[in-house]
DNA sequence: CTGAAAGCGCTTACAG
DNA sequence: CTGAAAGCGCTTACAG
């Protein structure tokens, strides 16, 4: 019952409080020997370093959190919730700082700002990749070699040293979607509009749909990947009604849905067409009141943003370890619970 | 940017830190001149305590925590957050003890129990309160008066002195089920069974349930409340399908869903009549998977106790205020997003 | 009513 | 490679 200090390790093995610490923590100019034979007795005793001792005793820890334009809305969700993460660690000696890399910034730059949050001492850095991710790995891999550490949030660099990646479910995104339309659009075939296929994202959230339309014995009459534009989308959707008219639902899987809507109700078709949508901001909440949309996939940017910078500051200041990638759980909403997701 | 410390008050005012911290933890001698000034001087430098350092200093904060077994599962999972809450705090000086109530004992033994724990100087208590409220608020009161605090979790105790209360939105968990009947059972007249209207919780499920219904412009032909017991809901169904041979569609705002189900099962109404039903336990895992329920809506019973635990702390520890509701938002469950839920 | 001092459980220069 | 000591920012007996 009673908490183990590195008082009752050092008592027991007549060695100062600062070594253990030194052994511990990691830490170089502790001999080998000692070293082990203080791991073994922590571990023995049950020993768990307090958190609230160690954050107030050790120097400050500096997270960085880089994120790019695109996509400004829910990027400045993510960016908000890490700020939110960083608020409620106030008292933990840590300090944060928020980047927003320029629409007009290439990658380099991206990179260029990396490695100076390494130079200037950072210990943690949180990355929103952009959908071109060659070159990545090789700077992650350098500032890892520094002990410097890159999480992702909201799509991961699979294959690289990025320590984790917090992200949505996306294949559940596209599971629950198809179900949906399945509640929707019983009998009638569907379509499916994303974004591009580069992104693993969209990628899983594709997969997602299509095994469970599959399991529905649904049909799916056409796939718009690379719809990330809005004005190709809206051409897409007069496409797709002018070659299926029977078409009964939609899933559109990226954030720009707002053409796809304004087609149908142009096309006066609201009634007959089933639309799940993905996200939620302003133009999209309208559309879900006014039934044109009957549900969307709320992916939790906020939550993304406040999960990433949490988890770095316990992998960084509390020498957690955890599995490598979280997954947050999309969230189903409709017009009627649409008002607990806005403030 | 430079974080302000008791040690600047004490410097600035000439005053010892522990006078200055007796004023601002609102501790008895200090003389009303020096509390006052210290606070306004405190509050103008923009002082903040550290948490940290302020848990690390204090003596153990206690918290107790009572269930009874009634409607088991659910309350378990509620005592299981509370528990992972109290794990998150394991190093920041609390004691959590965590009661079972057992079904036997009458509720002047919840209130023995309450009153052993203020006693034995426990800070505060965490209470689900069964369903007769009568008697709750004289205790809670008796508590408040020696300084200890009563929170509730899963109901409320209205016009007490408990400091703050935890659940589900359970009016915004009618309207997503009254919702989901409209995409599933559209043209056809829905039902719905719940529980004893004495409770706040189903009553505020039956409102939200019937404004969505009414909004959509369907029918409902039925309301049995009351039905918390297996078999009474079972012949209730039976009576249902007989005299309402169209119903298209249940809500049952109930845990005790499963004999409602059964009777449809039984009935070969599998096709025919859609189910909206409550929270997550195995069976209705197994109606979910195989279709008999379409959607549950699940009242997050960990996060319930989970925030419960760490509020209480926030409250007693580090004497913050809030808002004295904290309202869950209620999950839609599909089969599709089942497995996300159960571990 | 007020203050000096010790202590909570760690980490960090600094000295050796 | 190792240790003594100070310090992080509070709270708490204890003495006055």
């Amino acid at each position: 019952m009673k908490k183990i200090t590195i008082y009752d390790i050092s008592k027991k093995l007549g060695v100062s409080t600062a070594t253990i610490n030194r052994a511990l923590s990691g830490k170089p100019r502790v001999s080998e020997e000692t070293k082990k034979l203080i791991i073994e007795t922590a571990e023995q005793m049950g020993f768990k370093p307090n958190k609230a001792a160690t954050s107030l005793a050790r120097k400050t820890i500096r997270i960085g959190f880089i994120i790019n334009r695109h996509v400004l809305d829910f990027n400045i969700e993510v960016m908000n919730g890490a700020k939110r993460a960083y608020e409620e660690l106030a008292d933990f000696n840590v300090r944060g700082d928020f980047q927003i890399m320029d629409h007009s910034d290439s990658k380099t730059d991206v990179f260029r700002k990396m490695r100076e949050m390494a130079d200037l001492g950072y210990d943690g850095i949180i990355l929103a990749p952009t959908n071109d991710l060659r070159g990545y790995s090789e700077v992650i891999q350098e500032l890892y070699d520094k002990n410097v550490f890159v999480a992702t949030v909201i799509s991961d660099i699979p294959n690289s040293k990025r320590i984790f990646s917090v992200r949505s479910n996306s294949r559940m995104s596209g599971k629950i979607a198809g179900k949906l339309l399945w509640m929707l659009a019983k009998d009638k075939p569907v379509a499916i509009f994303t974004g591009t296929r580069d992104s693993e994202i969209h990628k899983e959230s594709i997969d997602g749909f299509m095994e469970q339309i599959k399991a529905s014995n649904m049909d799916v009459i056409a796939i718009y990947d690379n719809y990330d534009d809005l004005d190709i989308a809206y051409r897409a959707t007069e496409k797709l009604l002018r070659e299926f008219p029977d078409v009964g639902g939609i899933y559109i899987g990226t954030s720009n849905s707002t053409s796809v809507c304004k087609k149908i109700v142009d096309a006066g078709l609201t009634d007959q067409i089933k639309i799940v949508a993905s996200d939620l901001f302003p133009e999209l909440n309208d559309y879900l009141r006014q039934g044109v949309i009957q549900a969307t996939i709320f992916q939790q940017p906020f939550q993304q943003g406040r999960l990433a910078f949490k988890k770095m500051y316990e992998y960084i200041g509390e020498a957690k370890r955890f599995e490598d990638i979280f997954l947050l759980k999309p969230q189903i909403v409709l017009d009627s619970n649409l008002e607990l997701f806005i403030d």
